[in-house]
DNA sequence: AGATATGTGTACTTAACGGTATATAACCCT
DNA sequence: AGGGTTATATACCGTTAAGTACACATATCT
């Protein structure tokens, strides 16, 4: 009971990077989404064998959603800064210019995994598919929240409604996912975000 | 040579209807996705069994292909009507309506296959990936066009940029897509509808 | 040094995958 | 009625899927 066994390293050490291994997971399942991976595209990847993986992160499922959290944490970490801006209108503006910027960004697949992850999906698939979702609507209701907050800040007019601007909003985010993979350049979709400001209410 | 053998009906009939049966095809594909999709899925909705399937319709690729050109014609044909509209108002317009009635429509899966039935995929789905990308991508040429025709007509404004407004219009519809997937119903698209018009350009 | 604990690589299992060979059934034409 | 032609159902093919058993390697602890 009182030992805490992930301090001491008792056994045989591990021959690799537990985060870096995860991180070429996550490239993957971007890629190719949940279905579309296989465990050697998985295993080959992260330099690893198979049981291995399976000592690490359980099975693919969970490999998968582990990923995703690395994914939220990291490479699409605009998300939750932006919610912080001290305007409504603010953190509209960086949360579609963070997209814009991250979501055709060459240095890593194009698009955003919590979109792309799992759309359309088998039925094996069918939790991530879930989870992604739950993420998505999540996303929507911070977005909404805090829309709300700047009716009360006054920098949204009372007329506004919070709900339909977080769902204007993230319809456009998730449209710029597809917009990446369509091969739309960072500039393109800094003018698409630019046009969708047009709609967004500034002062109250 | 001169023999044109569709039209008469030599060798034992088929016990299925093509068009009933594509039709099948093509709600599991929107729902599973082409990875997520198997043979058994497939022949289970047809109601045939593998060797009509692949007499009929070639492999599990071109029954792809087929399923979303038929795609086009029907659940998703509100598209090319819209571009007729007599001004690039009134295209987006019944564009953005259009996709809201159709994407969130309870009598079909949610959204979209052109944007949802390959994604992320495989290797093995290489093809129809990028059928699917070549269609989302001509869409926008067309709606592009049709905005360079609205500016020399003079219901755009000269200075307007009509690949910017394309690429904004086709954002928001694909961005719907996700959004269909995610619950929203048509209202809820409306809403969103009508805000996107709310950053287009009216009269010039 | 030896017991204990953990990780690694190889080889395996079971099930499902996409696709097909084959025998039979149902039609037209003469 | 019988030959030619096409569709059907069953049973099968080779391959790959996800997941695991097992023998061995490498560490800590006493």
């Amino acid at each position: 009971m009182s030992a805490v066994s992930s301090t001491v390293n008792i056994g045989r050490p591990r021959a690799f990077d537990v985060d870096t291994a995860l991180e070429k997971a996550l490239e993957v399942f971007w890629r190719k989404g949940y279905d579309g991976t296989s465990l050697s595209d998985l295993t080959e990847a992260m330099g690893i064998n198979k049981p291995s993986l399976y000592a690490a992160f359980g099975n693919k499922e969970q490999l998968f959603l582990k990923a995703i959290e690395l994914y939220e944490s990291r490479p699409c970490s605009f998300f939750l800064p932006a919610l912080e801006k001290p305007t409504a209108y603010q953190v509209a503006e960086h949360m579609l210019y963070g997209a814009a910027m991250n979501m055709a960004d060459q240095n890593q697949p194009q698009g955003c995994v919590v979109v792309q992850g799992a759309l359309s999906c088998s039925e094996a698939a069918a939790t991530v598919k879930e989870a992604l979702l739950n993420r998505r609507v999540d996303g929507e209701h911070k977005l909404r929240a805090r829309f709300e907050q700047a009716k009360l800040d006054g920098d949204l007019p009372v007329s506004a409604d919070a709900e339909t601007l977080a769902r204007y909003l993230g319809t456009v985010l998730q449209g710029m996912a597809i917009q990446a993979n369509n091969g739309a350049t960072s500039e393109q979709l800094r003018q698409v975000a630019e046009m969708t400001l047009q709609a967004f209410p500034r002062a109250g």
